[in-house]
Parts: structure tokens; sequence; C-alpha cells
DNA sequence: TCCCAGGCGAAAG
DNA sequence: CTTTCGCATGGG
């Protein structure tokens, strides 16, 4: 199947800034499952290309997956405020944020405190392996994600062997209250920014770092700026009014100076400050 | 061997 | 209220 992608797009960019865990690039196409879907992937210029399973041919899931419905161009018109963004904008047009699956999304953020982006993909595969099903799709073979009531069934011995450490009993906690419906993350899209935010920050082992991947990366809060190491030191050292700030600061910063598509703005800077310092 | 990694919670100031 | 420290584990 092939459909053709608005531009600007950039798959590589998109599926290896650090938002998104499982891809894996064998032959030049992507490969991971999905939303319980397992989907296979590659750019060829203007289009993409792309196979699903075991639905096939699952062009609504690929759109909502890669967020095709936003006006990136607009967006990045909008949040072009100064010559450090600007650097970023050039060097990663195409870059999109994607709409992931929350409780993936939730569970993946969870592993990535303390952690590396080569980790966190580890820790979730393990997951997916120990409590996911098995999926194949043209000779890529992997798993799904599992179920929140897969893992509230498991026990945290269970997490503890797939090296996800202390974060085994957040994780754990977290099933427990989403496989029970205490905790709907579905609902929480439709809730205003603010008010998503303190439900999830209820829970133990998710901070307002955590918090606010999960809201921007899988339930459509573009206004949220998540702050880790990375971004506190690309923010502190490049813009004037950040140089002594706290978390808190940045972020209040980082609303008024972007604008309401911030999310954005973070992950360009993300990955601005990231390779830079890879040098 | 040592240090760091897309933080967080609890203790201490 | 803000700052400091321990936390499990794998990779560089």
């Amino acid at each position: 199947m092939k459909i053709a992608v608005p531009a600007p797009f950039n798959l590589k960019y998109t599926l290896e800034c650090g938002q998104a865990f499982r891809w894996r690039e064998i032959d030049g196409w992507y490969c991971a499952a999905v939303k319980g879907q397992g989907i296979k992937c590659r750019q060829v210029g203007t289009d993409l290309e792309f196979f699903t399973a075991p639905q096939t041919d699952n062009v609504a899931l690929i759109r909502d997956y890669f967020r095709l419905d936003d006006n990136l161009t607009a967006i990045l018109r909008e949040i072009d405020k100064d010559d450090y963004i600007h650097g970023a904008i050039e060097k990663y047009k195409g870059l999109r944020l994607l709409r992931q699956d929350p409780w993936e999304c939730l569970v993946s953020y969870i592993c990535s405190a303390a952690s590396s982006v080569k980790k966190i993909g580890q820790d979730v595969d393990r997951i997916s392996k120990m409590f996911g099903n098995k999926l194949e799709l043209e000779s890529y073979l992997t798993h799904t994600f599992p179920t929140p009531e897969a893992l509230a069934r498991g026990c945290v011995a269970d997490l503890c062997a797939c090296s996800v450490g202390f974060r085994s009993e957040y994780i754990h906690e977290a099933a427990k209250a989403v496989a029970s419906r205490r905790l709907d993350l579905e609902s929480l899209r439709r809730k205003p920014y603010e008010d998503a935010k303190q439900i999830l920050l209820e829970y133990k082992g998710i901070g307002e770092k955590i918090a606010d991947c999960v809201l921007l990366f899988s339930l459509d809060k573009l206004e949220a700026f998540p702050v880790d190491r990375w971004i506190r030191r690309a923010m502190q050292e490049n813009y004037q009014e950040c140089r002594d700030a706290n978390d808190r600061e940045i972020r209040a910063f980082a609303s008024r100076h972007f604008g309401r598509y911030t999310g954005y703005a973070q992950e360009y800077i993300y990955q601005r400050i990231r390779d830079e310092s890879r040098a």
C-alpha cells in the first residue's frame, strides 16, 4: 500500500527522534507493533509505502499514528520565534509528533526515568515479549505491547525480570489502575491539559516530565513541554530568560514564547541539543 | 572501573 | 517551599 504524505514529512526523523521506542530499521524498512497492529513502512520521496497486519492496508491507522492531519508548515511557522529553534526547524524539517497508544506511551515513559533511549526500547521489548502476543508481518516477527489487563495479571517479579528495576512497581500499579477502569486514559484526551495532567500526577512514578510526555505523544496536548535534563540544558544555555530558571519556569517561558504548539518546539529543540552534544 | 542515562519520591533544608 | 539523595540496570 502507498499513500502520498503531506510535505514536509521525514520518516527517519520522526521514528528515530526518541519519542517512540520500538521501531527497528531492517533493510530500509521501519518495523514495529503499533496499537496491536504490525506496521512495516518506508518513505520514498513524498510517498509512504507500508504493510500492516493482521488488518491489511490500514490507512486509517497510518494517518492517525503519523498525525498526517497536522498542518506542519503552519505549525513550524508559528513556533519559529528565534534563531535557536529556527536552526532546529531548518535541520529537522519533516519531523512529526506521533499519536501513540496512551497505555504503551505511559509505560514506556515510566521506564524512561533515569534511563537511556536505547535501554527504554530494550525494556519495552522485553515487556512485550513476556506479556504481549506474537505478531508476524512480512517475515518480521515481534510482539504486541501487552494490554493493561495482561500486565495487571502478572506479578511484580515478572516485570523485574524485564530489567525495569525500581520502576516495576510503578508499572504494575498503573496497569491495575487502567485495567480496573479507575484510570481512563482515553478520557484524558477530552479534558483540558492542566486537568488531564493533574490526574496523571496522582500516580507514583509519574511526575511532571513523564505526564507531559504522555499528554504530548499520545493524548493530543500539543501545549505540553516536557522538560528533561537535555531540554533544561538547551533552554538555560540558549534563552536569557531561562538562565537561572527551574523546570516550572522553563515550561512557563516556553508556553508564552512558542505558543499553543510548544510541544512541537520541544521535540525540535530536543533533536538539536542531542545531536550537538553527541559530537 | 566508573559514570551516565528523555526522573521520581522521600527526606532534609 | 526548594534542594538533595537513593534508586536498579545496562551501555559507553
